[in-house]
DNA sequence: AGTACCGGAATAACACTGTTATGCAATAAT
DNA sequence: ATTATTGCATAACAGTGTTATTCCGGTACT
């Protein structure tokens, strides 16, 4: 009944492409279909196998979610890491938040399973992940840190700081992803930017 | 032939003690064992009946979902109002905060769905119960108008603050309950106390 | 070479899920 | 009294995660 297995299996040992592709089906659909989209079945149907993959590969559809959150964090580690060091570190901040925003929206509900707590199908983020996740923190209380020494604002505990900028930023985001708040209809001046300009006591522009 | 199935109480003004009994089993399972627990088969057990009363009584499990996160934000109307006003309206304002964040600490789960953006089954939050949930936003604005009334903070577009206090409670909390931030590590202090203080530029104590 | 092996994938089954179709009992309407 | 309708139970369908079994193909011996 079905078609022929496939004629070039280079197996070439390290990484199991079957793995592989999993892995970007389950990113692809949680990013384009929502976490709903994400069974095991239809992950099988996508990576052309079977779901008996899912349980060699990976242990279970938990451990795939683990994993594909994992890659979540990784490309947001990465995206924060494009952010040059000028001589303007406030300016440098501003960014880094921009591109955490950036990175939030576009996908969001990768987003909502890193951060907000998505149950999907049974699967919580463990202190591990969480781990993972907070060098996002450490990035903000760096780039806090050089502010600070540069005397553009106040001098004190950046990691505090960095944990009230992050709770600021992640809340709004979270309220712009479920569509309470829209871009369009000018929150991103009217809440976003006074609400880091505060914060922080400084002017603050999150806008293009 | 037939329409789909009224959601409201046929005949009599009696409510029928099936549907009551099935929203009481949603909360209770939501609250106690997390939105995967939140079954039409697990329901019609607890609430002794038959899948079917969920599709007769509500249409669909996400129909029941809207009514339950619907309850919850009765919930937290009812919760807020029971902040009274006294002659300092910064201390109502910051009992009213205090009354939201615990509020969302009892019910973490419900509060996941009803912010979050938690897809339950498909579930999404539709515009009509976002109106509903953001009265808790009027309550926000109203009580930061009696403080700039008093000449306690600095006088603006107090839905604007709102909103951003908004944002960083919800940030917070969020963050919170996924585990991020323990208030047994003094993280209310040292994060959202001052991330409040500042936002108002008025000292604040969310602690007890 | 031949052969035993063994790991990973395919097939199928189990216990679930939401949903729908059917049937039935009781009530409402005529 | 007869009909119509309403509301739940039963059962079935298609889907889910997971597990057991089978089976095949490359590896590693002899």
């Amino acid at each position: 009944m079905n078609a022929l297995p496939d004629p070039s299996p280079p197996v070439s040992g390290l990484v199991p492409e079957v793995r592989r592709k999993l892995l970007e089906a389950a990113a692809r659909l949680l990013s384009e279909e929502g976490p709903s989209a994400l069974s095991a079945r239809r992950l099988a149907r996508e990576a052309s196998t079977s779901t008996m993959a899912v349980y060699t590969q990976f242990g279970g559809m938990p451990a795939l979610v683990r994993e594909v959150v994992a890659e979540g964090f990784a490309r947001l580690r990465e995206r924060l890491a494009t952010v040059e060091h000028t001589d303007d570190a406030l300016a440098d901040l501003v960014q880094l938040c921009r591109a955490y925003r950036e990175n939030a929206l576009e996908h969001p509900n990768l987003y909502t399973v890193m951060f907000g707590g998505t149950s999907l199908g049974g699967y919580r983020l463990s202190r591990a992940d969480m781990d993972v996740g907070t060098d996002t923190f450490t990035a903000l209380a760096d780039a806090l840190d050089r502010v600070m020494g540069a005397g553009l604002i106040r001098r004190e505990n950046s990691r505090h700081v960095a944990g009230q900028c992050w709770s600021a930023l992640h809340g709004y985001i979270m309220l712009e992803i479920a569509g309470i708040y829209r871009a369009e209809d000018g929150t991103t001046e009217l809440v976003l930017d006074p609400l880091l300009s505060r914060l922080l006591a400084v002017p603050i522009t999150m806008g293009p």
